[in-house]
RNA sequence: GGGCGCGUAGCUCAGUGGGAGAGCACUCGCCUUACAAGCGAGGGGUCGCAGGUUCGAAACCUGCCGCGCCCACCA
């Protein structure tokens, strides 16, 4: 049998159409819990999915849903298979882009300071852009309520996205990163990193951005180029020497001349000879008269500027290099708004530094020119260059480094043998596709500290963790309160530790709570453990983790990726999933990355409005892993007119009664040759899946629907309108291979495919088993699956006759001839009269010929 | 500066040692009772360039050119 389900009859509308399908499954989806995870499944039954819960920002763009529609055709896939798909949505709304978004919709800014305020009300609509830069403050619980309500809309609006694009996802699992259930996983997870000892608290230079005003992680940098100038700036040696054996002066090179208050040293490379006879002498600093010393070192490049550094604390991460390494002093002159703060550093002159005190960096640089050109320290005119620029990759202003106290998760980046450890589950998971796993390494490999996971914000999860103060207020820092674990997951600044009392907050002899949040990725780190019920639902977890799949973007690799993994490994030594597939980019027609801001009209839901989201999901489907696409609407009119030409077909196949023939015998050769055919696509498509090559799946299948079209139902359609063996050979072929192509197509075009389903089986196609090979070519033994392509060039070759003649397909043919080897002529003979009645050839001659390839020649 | 990837028809892309392909676009036809939102037929490429390996290279090796992405220490 090909086929366990009993067959009905069919109930086909005469007129099939796309329209209106997606509201109408989604729905019938929904109520019949068709995609609902079967946590009865064993672990080695079930397929877990490590969804990327995309940032709740605004609105979902076409290359959410470029990625998201792989994913879903591998879940579709493997639910198919048998296994029981764990596939669970996630919102990211978490962090700073929703503190962002919240403060450009409403014109607000948080203050702590405040109390909160619970008359106070947000504007109805989005401010005006005059209101965003005079933000109103709030305070802190009046900020994160605006923040809870405006993810709470935008959720709501993706998950009817989701909805629409059909991804099978089982809503009843659906976490945010805010959520009860993440707050408690990020701070158990903490807690335990902590109790570890892979937690710890550090005072270090920190990468701070001045906008947000929080540190941020090396993750998170990126470079910009900006325009920039050198200045040279004279120096003037201590002591020149016995016969003024070293130069009086040297000329340094400084793209940030307001940091000259801060300057600890100079420093060139061991083999300059230019300042060889410098090196272990002192400087004095121009305006400020400060004595510095001049090093050697080998991360000095002679080649930039004049080859010889100014080093302050601090300007760049090479200036953190070069104070920690040869032990610099500290002057520190930039605050945490991005000031010069208003006290010079010790051993710096009150007298020029007033002059700077409290001015933006802009403000100060302009400034000190001026001061050096009128003690003409300043030598000649600034150069104008164009040099990167480290900036926190959400942020408008290029990041200081400031010394402040945070913490960190060892992650390798201070330890070799944990490194070690990490590259080994580089290589130990599988990279779709391979390549992927160079991002990985070369990362983890040029780590340069630990994770700094704290972050002086405030729409995030708490640092579960308070300090007791002493008797005279200050707090200990090295011995942190920390709650149960029953208790979690708690709000230091709203509750007090085991012990303490709300009044004791702030007194001495109390305590103080961490006024920090972790940084977002320190929650989505976890999301195999958020999603799979990790310490909360131990049933769920032990069949579900470690996962199978995740699907993510390469330019996450550093961040979530990486994260998961060393949050995996620390807490539960395994890998956190199998296989990593990794989605390359959208592009725009013109080959650049599409942008939020150019995608203007292409927002998805109207795409998906206009030609059907199987259709979209055909582009979708169209890109590999890790290969970028370009949008392509022309693409997406082709996915609309398979899946139409689906509905059709179907349609027609169907309208012979195929559906109550689908267990007759299948005698003919050329129906044979088809499901031969057809069992060879399948065993290329399942193994294509398998692969995670789902593009390739999707095209054999095509390949093979639109011959089957145009050349078998051709071919087969006046045998099949009649009675008998033959006619019955052909419908019960023609539901065989309905059947087993609307399985095929199912991952691809759920709406289609069960939408035809529907007029004939039971059930969902997508609760079918997916199709086998075995199962065809048992349904049709020993088929030759050459007979059919050799029909179908035969009556190509009439319709050629009559396409030069300007003749309509149905011309009848009063004679053709078919020459050929007399092999090949043996074969077409087996379907002879099908390629008579296709071709309307009234009288059909078979003659053996030292023709090379077949010839059908026609006279009319 | 380092790493990774890409370069095949006008466009979007398959093809990894033996016939240069698909879809779209284009041209010419066809009311053909599943589908005119359809069907049939056709034209179109020195496979980025130059060497090398091989009986044979779009594919393998080397170099170069161009494009993209990731990373990199702001003097």
């Amino acid at each position: 049998m090909t086929d366990p389900v009993s067959s009905r009859r069919a109930t086909v509308p005469d007129r099939p159409t796309l329209d209106g399908l997606a509201d109408k499954w989604a729905r019938r989806w929904q109520e019949a819990q068709t995609y609902a995870f079967d946590r009865s499944k064993a672990r080695a039954d079930v397929y877990a999915i490590d969804t990327p819960p995309p940032t709740v920002s605004g609105e979902l763009h076409m290359g959410h849903v470029f990625s998201y529609t792989h994913t879903d055709t591998v879940a579709r896939f493997q639910r198919m298979r048998g296994k029981a798909v764990f596939y669970p949505m996630g919102w990211d709304d978490n962090g700073l882009p929703t503190e962002r978004r919240v403060q450009n919709v409403y014109g607000v800014r948080c203050d702590p300071a405040l109390p909160y305020d619970p008359e106070w009300r947000a504007p109805a609509t989005p401010v005006s852009a005059a209101a965003r830069d005079n933000p109103t403050a709030i305070s802190r619980r009046n900020f994160i309520e605006l923040c809870e309500r405006l993810t709470a809309d935008d959720e709501q609006a993706y998950e009817e996205l989701w909805r629409h694009l059909g991804l099978s996802v089982d809503w009843s699992m659906t976490y945010t990163t805010i959520g009860r259930a993440a707050r408690t996983a990020a701070q158990r997870a903490f807690l335990r990193n902590l109790a570890r000892g892979e937690a710890y608290l550090a005072e270090a230079p920190t990468l701070w951005d001045v906008g947000f005003g929080t540190a941020v992680a090396q993750a998170e940098l990126e470079d910009r180029e900006r325009p920039g100038a050198y200045h040279t700036l004279r120096f003037l040696t201590v002591d020149p020497g016995p016969d003024g054996r070293q130069r009086p002066e040297v000329y340094v090179d400084t793209t940030r001349p307001e940091l000259l208050p801060a300057c600890v040293a100079l420093v060139c490379r061991p083999d300059d000879a230019r300042y060889a006879a410098l090196v272990g002498g002192r400087v004095r600093t121009p305006l400020f008269g400060v004595e510095v010393p001049v090093y050697a070192h080998p991360l000095a490049d002679p080649e930039k500027g004049t080859g010889i550094a100014m080093v302050c604390t601090f300007g760049d991460l090479a200036d953190v290099t070069w104070w920690r390494e040869l032990r610099l002093d500290t002057r520190v002159v930039i605050g945490r708004e991005g000031r010069l703060l208003p006290d010079p550093p010790p051993g710096v002159a009150a007298e020029p530094y007033a002059e700077l005190a409290g001015k933006t960096v802009a403000g100060a640089r302009r400034r000190i020119i001026e001061l050096l050109a009128e003690s003409r320290d300043l030598v000649g005119e600034p150069r104008p260059i164009t040099h990167p620029v480290k900036f926190y990759e959400r942020g408008d202003s290029p990041l200081e480094i400031i010394s402040t106290r945070q913490w960190y998760i060892r992650n390798g980046g201070r330890d070799a043998s944990l490194r070690a450890e990490l590259l080994a589950r580089g290589r130990e998971l599988n990279w779709v596709p391979g390549h992927m796993r160079h991002r990985y390494e070369h990362w983890v490999g040029g780590l340069t500290g630990d994770w700094l996971i704290s972050r002086q914000r405030f729409f995030g999860v708490p640092i579960p963790v308070w300090y007791r103060l002493d008797d005279a207020g200050e707090p200990d820092r090295n011995h942190p309160l920390t709650p149960d674990e029953s208790a979690l997951p708690v709000d230091p600044s709203s509750e007090p530790p085991a012990g303490f009392t709300e009044a004791q907050r702030g007194q001495p002899g109390g305590f103080v709570a961490d006024p920090d949040v972790l940084d977002t990725w320190a929650t989505s780190s976890l999301t195999p453990q958020i999603a799979g019920g990790w310490e909360s639902d131990a049933d769920l977890f032990a069949r579900v983790f470690p996962m199978d799949l995740r699907p993510q973007a390469h330019e996450i690799i550093r961040t979530w990726l990486f994260a998961t993994i060393v949050r995996a490994h620390l807490e539960h030594g395994v890998l956190p999933w199998r296989d990593a597939v990794v989605a390359g980019w959208i592009l725009d027609p013109d080959r650049r990355k599409m942008s939020k801001s150019k995608g203007n009209v292409l927002t998805p839901m109207a795409l998906l409005r206009e030609h059907g989201s199987d259709a979209v999901r055909y582009w979708a489907a169209s890109g590999r892993p890790g290969t970028d696409l370009a949008f392509d609407p022309a693409q997406i009119k082709v996915g609309r007119r398979l899946a139409t030409k689906l509905l059709n077909a179907a349609r027609f196949a169907l309208g012979l009664g195929a559906a109550d023939a689908i267990r007759a015998a299948v005698t003919e050769p050329l129906d044979r040759s088809m499901l031969a055919a057809l069992g060879d696509v399948v065993a290329t498509a399942t193994a294509a899946f398998e692969a995670y090559d789902h593009t390739s799946a999707l095209s054999a299948a095509e390949g093979f629907f639109w011959p089957f079209c145009d050349d078998y139902i051709e071919l087969v359609k006046e045998r099949a309108y009649g009675e008998g063996a033959a006619a019955s050979s052909a419908r019960a072929a023609l539901a065989t291979a309905l059947s087993v192509q609307l399985r095929l197509f199912a991952p691809f075009l759920p709406y289609a495919t069960e939408e035809v389903w529907s007029w004939w089986r039971y059930g969902s196609v997508h609760r079918a088993p997916w199709p086998t090979a075995h199962e065809v070519r048992s349904a049709a033994p020993n088929g030759d699956p050459a007979l059919l392509p050799l029909a179908g060039a035969a009556l190509s070759q009439v319709r050629r006759a009559k396409s030069e003649r300007k003749l309509s397909m149905r011309t009848e043919v009063p004679l053709a001839e078919a020459l050929g080897p007399a092999s090949t002529l043996e074969q077409l003979a087996l379907v002879a009269d099908d390629l008579r009645a296709a071709g309307r050839i009234a009288k059909l001659d078979l003659l053996p010929d030292r023709t090379p390839e077949l010839v059908v020649a026609c006279a009319f």
